[in-house]
RNA sequence: GGGACAUUAGCUCAGUUGGUUUAGAGCGCAUGCUUGACAGGCAUGAGGUCGGCGGUUCGAAUCCGCCAUGUCCCACCA
């Protein structure tokens, strides 16, 4: 069968993964073998697939893959995340623009619209996964939100409660006005925005012609104010402490109060105090017993109390306020100001603080167990100076409860029911009522007295029990005792503490009841070994990649154009654990669209073309059964042999590499083995001449190193491996790349090694010397070579002369003890080359190159001769350090030797 | 305000306990190559006083201090 000179993806991808996925290779039973489990970090069930996915998901599929060539159980566990507000607010917008509001529907039927969108749009990222080669046990595809999970939800709730760990609240909490839900202080995101700061006076009671001047950049929650406060050292301010100031446009007499907490630098030293709007003042109220004015209402409008503007956004009235506190001469100037604002995560609304009751965990023994369980190493952060990060928001400082109910629909309902004024937290309804009749000894209540609380639980409330709740560890922990501890995690650091943290907490928290303590002891309670952080991807100008800024590559469309190994290779060696990502997605300047090209995947897509052809030559030989000549032989051995020793070298250093999880530099390896080694040398080595057979001994060995090849580089480019290493032998029904075996090293020859990096060197300087003197490859030249202990050691390696005959189209190579007229020489280690010549050579060229390598070696032997030179050096350096400079001082001087002589020889000046 | 990480060739990065490194890779660049695996290719080459200044050491890209620049995290400054 003849193969097309350019590698095709397209056919070869879903050929291979639809055979893969009908051999059923991804799917994984607890069995007698070592366990290799990974959790996905679960997408979003309505998003798509976007290239910090395909990064995330080709590291995930690489360990996997590797486990399942080394004969372990492996088993990627797939899944997809409900992502609450997000969801919820895709199927609310969907709705708006089909005339249907949410507040004309009831829960359920609110909820059933949102199945239905998410049985239409859900779960479309893991069908992408699959063009990415993700070798994931799809049978185990899991939802936050189905049945199960969500009745573990549950069970955990209920058994935090009754541990006292999770408690209903009235808190300042973080409430964002488009979702019209409050967030967890996670869920905030504070940014730098230009605003305006504007000084208002308010007149003092009873005291004509005073007044105090505060600044403020939110002038609409003026209405609001219950206090001003001073710093009780400010001097400015002492007379006025303890009377009242008149808040402008309402004319509420309010205390001015004293408190240390007040900034005498900042603006005027005078603070309004507006308690139900910021969680600073809300404190002092609480301090000062003060009212608390609720100008807001919860869709960020202003509400009743504020009397003014009612109804009116709180950004208008915030312009219009303005305006009329000018007219009544409250107002003193306006300055141009930065500040923090907070923003939701998921709406990027502005977030209003707000008084709300809300339910919450208590954080602080959890955080202190995940704190522990990475410093202790139980768990291992890749790259480990991610425990900086993940010390500073865990240390018991800066911890805060974690507020987990939300005011949306799209989740699991909180299991408390209401009855009067109790509440009682239970799994179900029925047991809700059970401890409601014995509360409140009414043995006549019924499920309908009881009314459940409206919030549904936070999405990490679900997600957080991944590791556990996709085994159904809740209900059965029988795959869990096999499964448990994952061993790897894979994700960004952006969610480090919204779930990474919170896993390990959840991990520590259950998996002993769940597991019993002699497996806990064995294996440990965290939900992972080691988590491996993967950086953010960002475009050429470092921007993040987003939606937004349409600076994202569509990553189906790079799958199109470079194929599934293409884009891995591309992702894949961009860079090493936790680094960010360079992803070089040029911009079109006329149309601003992001062009779907790659410079990395370019090179991926191109080392699959490459090793396609190497496929191509190698399928192209004619096999002869009898034995090549004598010289052939000796070339061929020596060849298989170096190959096969580069080829072990290169297999323990990615062992090393994957130890470190430094993927891309084992990635890296593997090209230059392949690309170098195996094509650009052995096989040129061992290539018969033109329209000539191979014999069948070197074939065979060159298959067994090809395929060992393809089985290493498969957990990388699993697909162009697959087909390749099917084209190169006749392969039986079950045998297949993904099932093989991943190769162990075995001990190389260093020395072999060396000579033939000499050889391939002393090939080099003869190519260059054509080079540079213009001699065509076709003509065939004289070579020598100084005679010494040394030349004669190297070449007494059988097969290393007539190799470099053959790679440098040499007449011949023979040993010399005079120097060679009319030649160009070099120097390889301390060995002298001539390159004799036909024409007459440019002598002054070449005095000039020796000059420039006389001065080289001189400037180099200067710090040599230095060291060595030092007594210190000498006395205390360790021997072998010694030893080494002294080679380096012979062997320099020797080189520099040797260079003056040719100069001589050339007479150069 | 506190902290982390970075700064090495035009670009993106290696350089693992200081000593085979007056420093490596990939891409890019330059020069040459028209039949025979591959121009998505082959060969060869040119690029760097390792951000700056001090210090420790016989020896520093590597360890310490200060400074500069950048990225990010945390923090209640209206």
């Amino acid at each position: 069968m003849a193969l097309s000179t350019r590698y095709n993806p397209q056919e070869v991808e879903s050929k291979w993964y639809d055979h893969w996925m009908e051999k059923n290779y991804f799917h994984s039973e607890p069995d007698e073998r070592e366990p290799f489990s990974i959790v996905i970090p679960p997408p979003n069930v309505t998003g798509v697939l976007h290239m910090g996915h395909m990064l995330n998901n080709t590291i995930q599929d690489i360990l996997i893959r590797k486990a399942r060539l080394e004969g372990k159980n492996a088993c990627w566990v797939p899944g997809t995340d409900h992502a609450s507000i997000a969801t919820e607010a895709k199927v609310v917008k969907k709705l708006r623009a089909e005339g249907i509001k949410k507040s004309d529907l009831t829960r359920e039927q609110f909820m059933e619209y949102a199945f239905e969108w998410k049985d239409k749009y859900g779960g479309i990222i893991l069908d992408q996964l699959k063009r990415l080669g993700a070798s994931c046990d799809w049978e185990r595809t899991r939802f936050t939100m189905e049945p199960k999970l969500s009745k573990a939800v549950l069970h955990v709730f209920v058994d935090l409660y009754r541990k006292g760990k999770i408690y209903r609240g009235k808190r300042m909490t973080n409430w964002d006005p488009e979702a019209l839900t409050v967030l967890s202080n996670e869920e905030v995101i504070y940014k730098d925005e230009n605003s305006k700061l504007n000084y208002v006076r308010y007149p003092i009671e009873g005291m004509e012609g005073e007044g105090i001047t505060i600044a403020t950049v939110r002038p609409e929650t003026i209405l609001g104010d219950t206090a001003i406060a001073v710093n009780p050292k400010d001097e400015r301010y002492q007379h006025l402490v303890g009377k009242k100031a008149i808040v402008p446009m309402v004319n509420r007499a309010v205390p001015i109060i004293a408190d240390r907490y007040v900034d005498m630098e900042f603006g005027t030293g005078a603070l309004k105090i507006t308690p139900a709007h910021d969680m600073n003042d809300y404190e002092i109220g609480q301090k000062y017993d003060l009212p608390i004015i609720d100008v807001l209402n919860d869709d960020g409008t202003m509400s009743e109390a504020a009397q003014f503007y009612i109804g009116m956004d709180c950004y208008e009235a915030r312009k219009r306020i303005v305006k009329d506190l000018e007219a009544s001469g409250h107002l003193i100037k306006i300055e141009d100001y930065r500040n923090k604002v907070g923003r939701s995560e998921r709406t990027d609304a502005v977030v209003e603080p707000r008084l709300t009751e809300q339910w919450f965990v208590d954080m602080k023994g959890f955080a202190k167990t995940a704190l522990e369980a990475v410093d202790k190493k139980e768990v291992t952060f890749y790259p480990s100076h991610f425990w900086n990060m993940y010390y500073s928001w865990l240390r018991e400082e800066n911890i805060r409860d974690w507020c987990i109910s939300r005011q949306l629909w799209w989740g699991q309902r909180i299991p408390a029911w209401y009855y009067e004024d109790h509440f009682f937290v239970a799994e179900t309804a029925e047991e809700a009522l059970a401890q409601a009749k014995e509360k409140t000894g009414k043995a006549n209540l019924t499920l309908d007295d009881l009314r459940q609380d409206e919030d549904v639980l936070d999405t990490w409330f679900s997600s957080w029990l991944w590791p556990i709740s996709v085994f159904d560890g809740f209900e059965s922990p029988e795959e869990l005792k096999y499964y448990y501890p994952t061993n790897t995690l894979v994700t960004g650091w952006d969610i480090m503490f919204f779930w990474v943290a919170r896993m390990i907490m959840s991990g520590y928290e259950w998996s002993e009841s769940l597991l019993g303590p002699e497996m806990i002891a064995q294996k440990g309670r965290q939900p992972f070994n080691d988590v491996y952080f993967t950086g953010m991807v960002r475009d050429n100008k470092r921007r993040k990649m987003s939606k937004s800024l349409g600076n994202s590559p569509d990553a189906l469309a790079l799958i199109d154009n470079y194929g599934a190994d293409g884009v891995r290779f591309g992702m894949l060696s961009s860079g090493a654990a936790g680094n960010d990502i360079i992803f070089d997605a040029p911009f079109d300047k006329d149309t601003n669209a992001v062009l779907n090209e790659s410079k990395l995947c370019e090179q991926g897509r191109n080392f699959c073309n490459k090793m396609w052809n190497a496929l191509r030559l190698i399928k192209g030989w004619e096999v002869s059964e009898t034995a090549a000549s004598e010289e052939k032989a000796r070339i061929n051995t020596l060849a298989i042999q170096w190959m096969n020793n580069r080829l072990q070298e290169v297999i323990a250093e990615i062992e090393g590499n994957f130890k470190e999880y430094r993927l891309s530099d084992a990635l890296m390896a593997l090209y230059k083995l392949i690309w170098g080694d195996f094509c650009s040398w052995y096989l040129e080595m061992i290539k018969p001449d033109y329209g000539k057979p191979i014999d069948a001994g070197t074939l065979e060995a060159t298959l067994d190193i090809y395929e060992e090849l393809m089985t290493t580089l498969h957990p990388f480019m699993p697909f162009v491996t697959e087909e390749i290493w099917h084209q190169l032998r006749d392969r039986l029904e079950g045998e297949d790349c993904i099932i093989s075996t991943f190769p162990n090293a075995k001990a190389a020859d260093a020395d072999q090694i060396n000579r033939i990096e000499a050889a391939k060197s002393i090939v080099s300087n003869i190519r260059d010397t054509r080079n540079t003197k213009g001699i065509k490859m076709k003509e065939a030249l004289n070579v020598f070579v100084q005679e010494s202990d040394r030349s004669k050691a190297l070449f007494a390696q059988a097969g290393l002369k007539a190799m470099i005959i053959k790679m440098a189209n040499l007449e011949d190579l023979n040993f010399t003890t005079e120097d060679i007229d009319n030649s160009v020489s070099f120097l390889v280690g301390t060995e002298k080359f001539y390159v004799a010549l036909k024409e007459t050579i440019d002598t002054a060229a070449e005095c000039a190159k020796l000059q420039k390598e006389l001065e080289y070696y001189e400037g180099f032997l200067v710090g040599v001769r230095k060291k060595l030179g030092n007594e210190r050096f000498v006395n205390n350096a360790p021997e072998a350090v010694v030893a080494k400079e002294r080679q380096k001082l012979a062997d320099g001087e020797a080189k520099i030797k040797s260079i003056q002589e040719t100069m001589a020889q050339y007479g150069c000046g």
